[in-house]
RNA sequence: GCACCUUUAGCUCAGUUGGUUAGAGCGUUCGAUUCACAUUCGAAAGGUCGCAGGUUCGAAUCCUGCAAGGUGCACCA
């Protein structure tokens, strides 16, 4: 068969992604169909169409794209562009996130650089201003980015977690928990950044493995051991537990006297369980102003509570001689002086424990007792109006039982299922959610103090009222998201149209970071939950499975597969072979791979239409013989277990089937096979081929469009008009709204 | 310490409620071809399904125990 003179050029050449990937962007951009409305109103979707919908994790202002964004962006497009190919109307809403305190520590860390300031010098107004510089900048950044992976979002309603309707919508979710008596103040210990100077939710450490020497020291007639000596100035308790044999003489509440660091002190024995007897001695003295579990005790026991260690690391009054020292100066001469004073008794140097830091860029975790800002997860309130099933409308409930009943009645369901273990066993052990923050940058309280008053609302209550100066944890807007992207707190009617939504997608990490508040915020607030399912998916690591990091330097950026080998193939390397909610090992072998793949369909369609054009026959629905008809169900059967597959999130094996199909049983055998006959003279046998191998071309164009949007695509478009050679009609003028194929 | 995940061909992974000789891709070896294919196609080799028990007519699949690797949570003064 001689080539045809009417094939389309761009099929004579190899698939050149980087060429026509820009041009089919602002063709579906142009289009407006990822607008839900447009398409109704350009007739693609029915008006009463089923709704589906996804709201985009919202990636960070500052960050640049990498390999776990590019698979979420890849997983959920493809979910979203099966459902609008489906008929349904679909909406997926993109955003950005402020990310409060990772913003504004690299913003103070440029200008400590640059002008050897810190943001008090500055202040807040100016300090505020330069954020807002930066993050506009670095926004445009991401959000291209996030384009060019082929994302099919919806921009006409983009929402950024600091824009006036998402902070309205924060201060009215404060002040109503605020009323209900869930939010309130009070002086509890907290996980303090002294380098930040902010607190640092319990989710937002890490702790880190460190050694250290330890010092065991002499405490009267007990042995106590400790890594921080700098803290030790105000212990006056001595804590053993009330089984140990060992201690058996003494009694709780006895009181000893004993020389300690700065003099002789009068200590208090006190029995309880939280010592453990295993380790060490079975003797600790504590100090409640500094730590979680002493602080616990203190509680337990209503002990005296003094603070040691101010909000900058100093020691204060109480240290004596070492006052206004830093704690790092003043261990080494601490050590020193207990030496000398025969209060040390020997040195553990290769004591390895676990340090707690800030993830978010800052320092290490001091414990400090501050007034704070909580929401109370076990109080009680009376929720007005639930949709969620076991809670009824009016009844007295608390937050997290709402959070328990969505989940465990199925109401909620999460994929895969075991994740469900992990949320309740995390809501189970919850404390009260410490949501203030002393940075500046992020949503402020409402709360305004005047001459000792407090009120709560979201406008100034007048003259000489002082707002509070803290900020909110940035998850407590985040809990927000699945519905103040949608107008809330006012009754818009997307929220009614696309509330709850249908999936929320993310990597399995942010779990109770972010998916639990959600739930908490939307159970709360709406009476309802966020989505009707929780697709976790799994880190991508490097190929031999290793996490992706700078210091490893084995980061495979996505733009640059983007570049090398297109977009397309990069999202096949992040879907195919990665199963739900496990990790999934990238290399850049794997992505080449797939751009050959991207090649393969663009010469199936050149052979395609060469055999079609070069010996055009009469098209009518009676063309097709029993052979060929079979190959085309068999096609449909294929379309039919896709489908399949993708309702149930198994986007790998359905991805997996389509690659396959395509290339081992349409080109290698189907395509293969009719070669005799369309060389052939028997001009009813080459129609019904001709037929055939369009009608299969079609629907593998339409099953692999979800998956490799670009490459299927840019070959709809050089599609011929068939009509004006009598084949079959192009049934819409983007393949982004073609309709997807049904089982005949 | 507790929980969870993983373990199937050299590598990366499928194997849906237990059911014939356990599959794919990449890689390897051999062959064909430049007749849609910056190539492609065909064929072959390669597995005691982590280990040990158990249930069953039958187990990669279900149960118990163990081992290795990984992740999360807790955490010790």
């Amino acid at each position: 068969m001689e080539p045809s003179k009417n094939i389309p050029e761009d099929f004579l050449k190899p698939y050149n992604s980087l060429e026509k990937e820009g041009e089919i962007l602002s063709l579906w951009e142009s289009s407006g169909y990822a607008n839900p409305d447009v398409c109704v109103e350009k007739g693609v979707t029915a008006v009463d169409a089923e709704t589906f919908s996804i709201v985009l994790p919202p990636p960070n202002v500052t960050g640049t794209l990498h390999m776990g964004h590019a698979a979420m962006l890849a997983i959920e497009d493809i979910l979203i562009r099966y459902h609008r190919m489906k008929g349904y109307k679909t909406l997926w809403l993109p955003g950005t996130d402020s990310a409060a305190i990772a913003t504004q520590s690299k913003v103070e860390e440029a200008l400590y650089k640059e002008e050897k300031k810190t943001r008090h010098d500055i202040g807040r107004e100016n300090l505020l201003a330069r954020i807002d510089i930066f993050t506009e900048a670095s926004k445009a950044i991401i959000i291209d980015q996030t384009k060019r992976m082929g994302s099919s979002l919806d921009w006409s309603r983009y929402a950024y977690t600091m824009d006036a309707p998402r902070y309205k919508a924060v201060m009215t979710a404060f002040v109503r928990m605020y009323e209900s008596g869930l939010i309130y103040r009070g002086d509890r210990i907290v996980n303090w950044d002294p380098k930040l100077q902010t607190t640092v939710s319990d989710e937002e450490i890490e702790y880190k493995e460190q050694t250290d020497p330890f010092f065991y020291m002499q405490y009267g007639p007990f042995q106590i051991a400790t890594v921080r000596p700098e803290t030790k100035f105000g212990d006056k308790y001595v804590v053993m537990h009330p089984d140990d044999e060992r201690y058996a003489q003494y009694e709780h509440g006895e009181q000893i006297e004993l020389e300690w660091i700065n003099g002789p002190i009068t200590a208090t024995i006190i029995k309880d369980e939280a010592a453990d007897m295993e380790f060490g001695s079975g003797v600790m003295t504590i100090t409640p102003a500094h730590s979680l579990v002493d602080f616990e005790i203190a509680q337990r026991h209503g002990l005296d509570i003094e603070q040691v260690i101010d909000d900058r690391g100093i020691l204060l009054p109480i240290a004596g001689e070492f006052a206004g020292t830093h704690i790092k100066k003043a261990r080494p001469m601490i050590v020193e002086k207990m030496k000398e004073k025969g209060l040390l008794v020997r040195v553990d140097e290769k004591y390895v424990h676990n340090v707690a830091t800030n993830s978010r860029g800052g320092g290490m975790i001091e414990p400090q007792i501050k007034r704070q800002w909580f929401v109370g997860v076990n109080r009680e309130f009376t929720i007005p109006h639930s949709k969620i099933p076991g809670i009824a409308s009016g009844s007295t409930t608390t937050l997290t039982a709402l959070m328990r009943a969505s989940v465990a009645s199925g109401s909620i369901q999460i994929v895969p299922e075991h994740f469900e273990k992990i949320y309740s066993h995390w809501v189970d052990n919850l404390h009260d959610w410490c949501i203030s923050r002393q940075i500046w940058f992020g949503h402020r309280v409402p709360a305004w103090t005047k001459d000792g008053e407090i009120k709560v609302s979201i406008e100034s209550p007048g003259e000489g009222w002082e707002q509070d100066s803290d900020t909110l944890d940035t998850w407590f807007s985040s809990g927000l998201w699945t519905f103040s992207t949608l107008g809330w707190p006012d009754d818009t009617s997307d929220l009614r149209t696309f509330h709850p939504t249908s999936v929320l997608e993310t990597g399995y990490d942010i779990l109770p970071f972010w998916v639990a508040r959600m739930i908490l915020m939307s159970a709360f607030l709406m009476g309802e939950i966020p989505f009707h399912q929780v697709y976790l998916h799994g880190m991508v690591r490097d190929g031999q499975g290793r996490k992706m990091s700078k210091s490893l330097g084995n980061i495979i950026n996505p733009l640059d597969m983007i570049e090398k080998y297109g977009a397309d193939a990069t999202r096949l390397s992040l879907v195919i072979g990665a199963q739900i909610g496990n990790d999934l090992k990238l290399s850049e072998d794997r992505v080449r791979g797939y751009k050959h793949f991207a090649n393969k369909v663009w010469n199936i369609t050149r052979f395609v239409l060469e055999s079609i054009e070069s010996r055009v026959g009469p098209w009518d629905s009676t063309v097709l013989n029993d052979e060929d008809e079979e190959k085309v169900r068999e096609a449909h059967r294929l379309a039919a277990d896709v489908s399949k597959h993708l309702d149930s999130f198994r986007l790998d094996l359905a991805a997996d089937l389509v690659y396959h199909f395509v290339w081992h049983r349409f080109a290698d055998e189907i395509i293969e096979e009719s070669k005799a006959v369309l060389k052939g003279n028997d001009p009813a046998l080459r129609t019904s081929k001709q037929r055939m191998l369009y009608e299969i071309l079609i629907i593998s164009l339409k099953l692999l469009h979800p998956f490799m949007p670009f490459v299927t695509e840019a070959i709809w478009q050089k599609l011929p008009a068939l009509s004006s050679v009598e084949g079959p009609e192009k049934e819409s003028d983007l393949l982004m709204v073609a309709k997807w194929p049904q089982l005949r």
